[in-house]
DNA sequence: ATCAAAGGTTGATGTAGTCAAGTATTGAGA
DNA sequence: TCTCAATACTTGACTACATCAACCTTTGAT
């Protein structure tokens, strides 16, 4: 058993016990609210405090501006977000979620972060090795606990 | 630290390790076969050797079956997969994938199976001890060695 | 023979991605 | 100050996907 056969075994594990958690909890998303998937990550994205530029956006969703464009349009016509004037650079759009629009970020986060109940099949010391191993592949030094 | 919160670090952790690396083979995987990711998918669920329905494919993609119409029609117009007849049942369209759909699948499996970078963070001892908490967690109550 | 159910397709409508072209604004250099 | 390339965003055309209702054919059971 070589190294590279155990690595391809754990990621394996990491897609079987991951990949299809995640998109069940995107497709309660997309039932539940009635945002799509693509405006859910939009949303996500957007600082709840700070604003973000339509560009920064496209970035992070790894879009082409062009794309953003019509998806804020759509986010706007539901008053879950607002393109305002940039204080210095008129060019920039500067996008704020309004006081609806946190509100299902909110909804958003606590549905994406919830842990699968698969975790209940380890207990506390095995969860906290498991931790510790995953801590090292995330290449978190100083491995923040109770993130967020 | 409750059991609950050590859960909710893993599942964050969880996230950060796969979902990035998984993202990025997709991108990947779009950027250098001519294929999108749908039509992707649906080739990875068509078995190589049996043949498979449009409503299996349907469900198997989490789709509607109307759907399937068209991302077949593309399919086979890129030359990757056949409708073929049932042999008993004259209703159902039998999809088999095409020489060329072999050929372009088994990239496909070998792009997104190839395990991220990071797992060389960890030697053989740590990634068997992760392994053996991931079948766990996987529900792998005999794990088979080397899947695939 | 009848008829409900299953397997697929079609058409309509809306959302997303992609690419090229366009406008307005900025900032740096001549 | 004038010029001009670069930046930020929008528009338009085209395709792919998703969703829903309506439809046709075939099947299987009564």
């Amino acid at each position: 058993m070589t190294t590279d056969d155990l690595a391809r075994d754990v990621w394996q594990l990491l897609l079987q016990v991951t990949i299809e958690q995640h998109r069940e909890r995107y497709e309660r998303l997309a039932s539940e609210s009635d945002v799509s998937l693509p405006q859910a990550q939009a949303i996500l994205e957007l600082d709840p405090d700070r604003s973000v530029s339509m560009s920064v956006l496209a970035e992070c969703l790894h879009n082409d501006p062009s794309n953003i464009t019509g998806l804020v349009d759509r986010l706007e016509a539901k008053g879950l977000v607002e393109r305002q004037a940039h204080p210095t650079d008129r060019r920039v759009k500067a996008l704020v979620l309004t006081t609806s629009g946190r509100t299902v970020r909110a909804r958003l986060r606590q549905l994406i972060d919830q842990p699968p109940s698969d975790l209940d099949r380890l207990d506390a010391a095995e969860l906290s090795r498991l931790r510790e191993l995953l801590a090292r592949l995330a290449g978190d030094d100083a491995p923040r606990l109770l993130a967020r």
